[in-house]
DNA sequence: TCACAAAATGATATGTTATATCATTACTAT
DNA sequence: ATAGTAATGATATAACATATCATTTTGTGA
């Protein structure tokens, strides 16, 4: 992600916060920071790693699954359950509502395109949970690919 | 699940797996065994304490992560990637060839449905994905709901 | 049948992800 | 200033998973 990009994401998601009432502290914003920065999704762990790294201030685990938490609760991370890692939301700076996420993941490169779930797919998963009499409560999808770089080297 | 169609399940997995030409061993039949029995899906080390209880008999956890692997890989169970849990596949005795599995996982009760994926949505899901550059892996889709039961309950 | 090779399982260690709980610090509002 | 709430820290432990080497079981062919 571009610096000018970086930073526009960080306000926007500041902004956000401030709307929704919330408070987009310093360390949640490191955190965040840190997502965006990555190309490949990231464990707790591997956060708190980053951390010290680039901002020489420890902190614990613990604290930053209680981050995350937020971060996803506020829509600017996401949590791939497939592979436990978290990744940034890449619909931060966008204006309009954010949609029902479909997760493409590369098994290569552990690269992630986030896309907005298309209609014909809503409709379908719809009419099959509605037919086993199930009700959707979290219709995010992952799907486990070939990005188009790693497919062609394959 | 019932004890005629348990047998069933069990003796189709036997001859499955004698065409194949890999082995079901006591210890991976009575890992089936407890995945069929049981009505919600099981992690690696609660199969390990349920065969302790059942079959009196120890089994480490490595063990029977590589027992869950050999049935995953003969398409007799399936792996949660969203909750890291293992079920029996529910089409053991069916005569066709597996389909891409759609799986419905109820967060009250935890009780899964296995279903194919229909070909709306795998014509839609192929779509998303080939617009993306992405090539599809393993298109198992984990889909978290709430069941008839539980949604009218709730 | 015996010897050998391959497959399956056991034993042990360790790495990784996640939650529970209580203490402390920082922020907000009266 | 003080009290209440939110955020973070510290510590412990649970739950999930893999790596590696040893042992046992099984299948195969001389
Ligand atoms: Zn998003
Ligand atoms: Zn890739
Ligand atoms: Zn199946
Ligand atoms: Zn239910």
């Amino acid at each position: 992600m571009h610096k000018t990009s970086l930073q526009q994401a960080l306000q926007q998601a500041e902004t956000n916060c401030r709307a929704s009432g919330s408070r987009l502290t310093e360390k949640r914003r490191h955190i965040l920071q840190l997502l965006l920065e990555s190309d490949t999704p990231l464990s707790a762990y591997e956060l708190a790693a980053r951390y010290q790294e680039q901002f020489h201030d420890n902190i614990p685990a613990m604290s930053v699954y209680r981050m995350l938490d937020f971060l996803v609760s506020e829509t600017l991370a996401h949590k791939l359950n497939s592979t436990n890692k978290y990744i940034a939301c890449s619909h931060i700076a966008c204006d309009h509502a954010h949609e029902v996420p479909q997760f493409l993941i590369c098994d290569n490169c552990h690269q992630v395109k986030e896309i907005g779930i298309s209609k014909a797919i809503i409709d379908a998963l719809d009419k099959s949970v509605k037919q086993a009499g199930y009700v959707l409560t979290q219709p995010q999808i992952e799907l486990h690919c070939l990005c188009a770089a790693c497919s062609r080297a394959a």
